[in-house]
DNA sequence: ACAACGTACAACCATTTGGTTGTATATTGG
DNA sequence: CCAATATACAACCAAATGGTTGTACGTTGT
């Protein structure tokens, strides 16, 4: 019953990247590893909360944990953020042929002009 | 009391763009101008939620609505499709300062192996 | 004039989200 | 062993999300 194409993971992407807290825990985590706790003592909020975040952040592949002793270590996945910009770069590209078509009529206008 | 900083803004773009159906819309509407119910044509779903994809959309920024007489046609705005791909580079430049640590610690340690 | 079309928007609903508190479990330090 | 620390997770809640239907309104073509 997993959709299997990319759409979900998209989906589970851009979403854990559309909140400011994530966004600034991403930062944190891919400027250096860091325990839950670090990270949970940033923000003016709950413990659980941030754990949360991590979660939502790790499930879709943007952070990895590791274990060390009774902390768990949390960094990011670059390569993760490069699969998201990549998809804006298809998007870009989309429009890039609109373009392209756009100036295939303007060229065919001006051999009746010429 | 808005907030004024790009954050609301980062927000409501990767928001918009955390739905499937709102990626779609882009696609056609970076490819070229379409009227809304020409887009609602396309998906399995009411008008009307269609038409709050496209507000949704609009709202972000990432695309804008023309009237041409009864239709309203809808039609991307690349600029703010880069914007969010800028976002995502300075989330990778953060990782490559993080890296350029690293590599100082291996150059000191060498220095002190040498 | 008027029927059909394209859009806008309100009201409603189920589910998800982002937060809370509370409880349980594993690890460490003395 | 025991207290403190770090994490995990469940239950709960208000607000936002993504969908629906229904209604209203401007535009167009005959």
């Amino acid at each position: 019953m997993v959709n299997g194409d990319g759409e979900d993971r998209a989906d589970a992407l851009f979403h854990a990247l559309a909140d400011r807290t994530r966004r600034d825990i991403m930062r944190r985590v891919l400027a250096g590893e860091s325990s839950v706790s670090a990270l949970a003592a940033k923000y003016e909020m709950s413990f659980a909360a941030v754990q949360k975040h991590v979660a939502v952040l790790e499930k879709a592949g943007l952070l990895t944990k590791r274990r060390s002793g009774r902390e768990q270590l949390a960094s990011g996945d670059v390569e993760a953020v490069r699969s998201v910009a990549s998809m804006l770069t298809e998007l870009e590209q989309v429009w890039r042929g609109r373009i392209a078509r756009i100036d295939e009529l303007i060229a065919s206008d001006s051999t009746k002009e010429g």
